[in-house]
RNA sequence: GCGGGCGUCGCCAAGCGGUUAAGGCAGCGGCUUGUGGUGCCGCCAUCCGGGGGUUCGAAUCCCCUCGCUCGCCCCA
């Protein structure tokens, strides 16, 4: 390539597609407020172990997928792959949870090194929520309402949520050991991938995408039979609630989150018009990785929105455009001045306004006032200069009947006066 | 990391071994020396992602490379 480019994986956004992602991110920051949850924000760049103890040594994220460097002090730094691990970091190192629970959100960019893909990139950005503090089943629900009504506002539609329970860490643990003697068995049977997983992740193995495979897991022991009577009780009263809510889901046994620390409740929210990277939303409950991070037994949930693939599924929607109050058009110096210090003059008022500076013709002005998409055009000439004057003009007019003369303020009082009229 | 498809102007796009490399949109200038949305005229790629090679001759064939894209893996 003879001129620079941005690095594979991380994309620019553009003027054109930047109103969308201001909308979604406006719409998310009120619909977090009206929730009761509060911003966090935490650096981008983190002592890799804290994603080795947080994550899990044996998921891909960590074992392959981490932006990891050396800095100049010989440690070993990873730029975040997620924002969990971050926000309850934060939350221990400046004992926020002595203060009581936290309904915590974040947004912003993670990094992963994989091949881009529709809806994968190595740049990808998320919004996240965190329930720091919260044991019931409810708050599971609470969090997945919140998740689902955002996506509801924000005009996504043809979404399934999907629901699985992991059972508590003793729970896992228990099925862990039951699979992986289950599986030790039939080892032979596997397909490559699972056989590997067999050690270091044997619950993925139930995910797998292999036909002899999925054929031969038909009758493994199940995970929901491993659970206790507390888990299954905590899981039936997580779907009463999602029902009395009216939020449809449907029960997928073999959703089982890629990352270490979730128990008990994980969910997906998927879209079907995403191509093979079809969750939008995704996330549970991890009630141990608090402590696991040496902090307080504090029991969690949470999850993350991609935004990439998010306005993947808005972007065949309208679009918000930011409309221009007026487009100031002058010619000569003098009216340069005029036009510039008017422009100042509106923008102090409130007004959004852009001013012409190319001094072509005044054909060429009005031709890009236009198509500025602003609602009035202001007209500066040396004879306006002279007398200290605007011409005045309704760019939705087709005629010159309504056009006017007036100072600068009585200009700024009629455009407020006009605002917020059609 | 592994497979498949693709890569011509800012965007869309013709071209398929010998063309001055179509066309449309956008942009710029003009018709209209001070007034827009329509119309008309003109300008806008010595070059076809980059580098090698085959050939008298390549954007068109081959190799390598970069990038995009789809799938696998995994996840948001």
């Amino acid at each position: 390539m003879a001129s620079l480019q941005s690095l594979r994986g991380m994309a620019d956004l553009l003027p054109g597609q930047i109103g969308l992602w201001q909308h979604v991110e406006a719409r998310a920051r009120e619909h977090f407020r009206r929730s009761g949850i509060t911003e966090i924000r935490t650096p981008l760049l983190e002592v890799t172990e804290l994603f080795a103890r947080g994550i899990g040594e044996a998921t891909d994220v960590v074992g392959k997928e981490m932006y990891t460097f050396l800095d100049r002090g010989e440690r070993s730094c990873t730029l975040r792959p997620e924002g969990t691990a971050s926000v309850v970091r934060a939350a221990i190192q400046h004992g926020l949870l002595s203060q009581g629970p936290q309904r915590l959100w974040y947004g912003g960019p993670m990094f992963r090194y994989e091949r881009p893909q529709a809806g994968r990139l190595r740049q990808f950005h998320q919004i996240g929520l965190e329930l720091l503090g919260f044991a019931d089943a409810c708050s599971d629900v609470e969090a997945i309402a919140i998740a689902w009504d955002l996506l509801a506002e924000l005009g996504v539609a043809g979404l399934a949520l999907e629901l699985n329970s992991l059972g508590s860490s003793e729970d896992r643990a228990r099925y862990r050991e039951q699979l992986v003697t289950w599986l030790e068995q039939r080892r032979d049977q596997l397909d490559a991938d699972s056989q590997a997983r067999i050690h270091t992740n044997p619950l993925r193995v139930l995910d797998a995408k292999h036909p002899d495979t999925q054929a031969l897991l038909a009758e493994s022991p199940s995970l929901a039979s491993a659970l206790s009577d507390a888990s299954q009780a905590r899981f039936a009263a997580v779907q009463q609630a999602l029902t009395a809510l009216g939020i449809p889901f449907v029960l997928n046994p073999r959703l089982v989150r890629g990352l270490d620390y979730y128990s008990h409740t994980a969910f997906e929210i998927t879209s079907s018009q995403l191509g093979a990277q079809a969750t939008v939303c995704g996330g549970g409950r991890y009630d141990g990785l608090v402590q696991q991070l040496g902090g307080p037994a504090t029991p969690a949930i949470g999850w993350a929105l991609g935004m990439e693939r998010l306005v993947l599924l808005l972007s065949q929607a309208e679009r918000p455009v930011a409309a221009l109050d007026l487009y100031v058009v002058s010619r000569g110096e003098a009216a340069a001045t005029a036009a510039l210090a008017l422009a100042r003059l509106c923008r102090q008022a409130g007004l959004a306004v852009e001013r012409d500076a190319s001094g072509s013709a005044f054909a060429k002005q009005f031709k890009r006032a236009d198509r500025s998409g602003a609602r009035w055009a202001a007209v500066i000439g040396e004879q306006e200069a002279d007398d200290g004057l605007v011409g005045l003009q309704d760019l939705r007019a087709s005629d010159h009947a309504g056009d006017r003369r007036l100072g600068p303020v009585e200009l700024v009082e009629a455009l407020q006066a006009a605002r917020g009229r059609p």
